[in-house]
DNA sequence: AATGGAAGCTCCTCGCGCTG
DNA sequence: CAGCGCGAGGAGCTTCCATT
């Protein structure tokens, strides 16, 4: 199947840059994020800051390791476990109302995959609808088991398997490219936009959410699908020109359903909201008999021209360009005589 | 080289007016 | 009056050029 190749295609450049990125991150020099002031000082914060790190770390991987052990799941209180942002997969409320239908009468087959939190708890790796179905049927814990491969893999993999789903909002796509942004320092709008097949100019767009004022995104953690990347874009372009204010009463107003995205940035930009801009359009019919043989129409400078086939437009093409050039040539001896004067 | 921004293209939707 | 076609604008995307 089509879909599964390209999807295979795209975890796999994944997984290359996780690992060019992995290589990029172990040959950046350590004292990059320097703090301290001297080459020994840096040395010895950054030892013993990893050292910290790695034994929680440890800790946390040990409680688990134990656990698949003893029996490969453990039961993990609900209120433990965390989401990613950008790492669910899509469901529709129907899908995930039979799935929690499922799960009321019969128990989990498949438990969720997790892995151990610097911070304490865990994240979900997959499984979040199965979570969310426990906690709506007021359950205290679910079977958990400890993810195999790097959270890398897991998150950047989920991500750019979501990203094919087109009813991935812009603003989720954003959370996503923002995590491994955050994962991946050295990861360039390029690369990014390589790894999930789509245009640089797709992920520069997507990640302009970044600049929005903090109203507006929240605004967004509550209704994803309120504003697309193309309006978010221009509003994030008029809160750096200092409208900030402005954006977000726009935003706002659009969430109020009064004013639709294209509106709201004419809002925020402050000028004048136009009813509708004045087309001094003219269209002319020019017909053959009783039907339409070609509607042309007229707006400032632009001519267009609409036939009834392909055919009639292609045969007319050849004497528009002979036209075309004649008045052409008329126009450039009237400039050169011009300029003679 | 990376990123930002403008412009243009295409598809889609919706309202309006014409026609049978 | 229902059905249809058309016009116009919205939305989503890419490309190209400018800027940092």
């Amino acid at each position: 199947m089509v879909t599964n190749k390209l999807k295979d295609r795209l975890l796999s450049r994944t997984s290359n840059l996780a690992e060019k990125v992995d290589a990029a991150v172990a040959n950046r020099p350590a004292d990059a994020p320097a703090r301290a002031n001297t080459m020994p000082a840096q040395l010895g914060a950054f030892r013993l800051e990893a050292r910290e790190y790695q034994e929680r770390i440890q800790k946390l991987t040990d409680e688990l390791e134990q656990a698949r052990k003893a029996g490969g799941a453990m039961d993990v209180p609900l209120a433990d476990l965390h989401e990613v942002p950008g790492r669910r997969r899509h469901k529709s409320p129907e899908e995930f109302a039979e799935l929690r239908e499922n799960l009321r009468n019969n128990k989990l087959i498949h438990p969720v995959a997790i892995r151990a939190r610097l911070e304490g708890g865990f994240e979900i790796v997959s499984g979040h609808w199965r979570t969310d179905a426990y906690r709506e049927l007021g359950r205290a814990t679910i079977r958990c088991v400890l993810d195999e491969g790097s959270e890398d893999e897991a998150t950047v993999g989920a991500f750019y398997a979501n990203l094919l789903q087109s009813d991935l909002t812009d603003y989720e796509k954003y959370l996503g490219f923002k995590d491994i942004h955050r994962r991946f320092p050295d990861a360039t709008h390029t690369s990014m936009a390589d790894s999930a097949g789509v245009s640089r100019a797709a992920v520069t767009k997507l990640m302009s959410f970044e600049h929005l004022p903090q109203p507006v995104l929240e605004i967004l953690q509550a209704r994803p699908s309120l504003l697309t990347a193309n309006y978010g874009l221009e509003l994030a372009r008029l809160t750096r020109e200092g409208k900030a204010e402005r954006v977000v009463e726009a935003v706002n107003q659009l969430a109020a359903g009064k004013i639709d995205q294209t509106q709201a940035v004419k809002f925020a930009s402050a000028d004048p909201v136009k009813a509708r801009p004045v087309t001094n359009a003219q269209t002319v019919k020019i017909k053959a008999g009783r039907s339409v043989y070609c509607s042309m129409r007229t707006a400032s400078k632009v001519l267009r021209l609409e036939f009834q086939s392909e055919e009639d437009a292609q045969a007319v093409q050849e004497e528009l360009r002979a036209l075309l050039e004649r008045r052409a040539e008329i126009v450039k001896t009237a400039q050169s005589s011009e300029s003679e004067k």
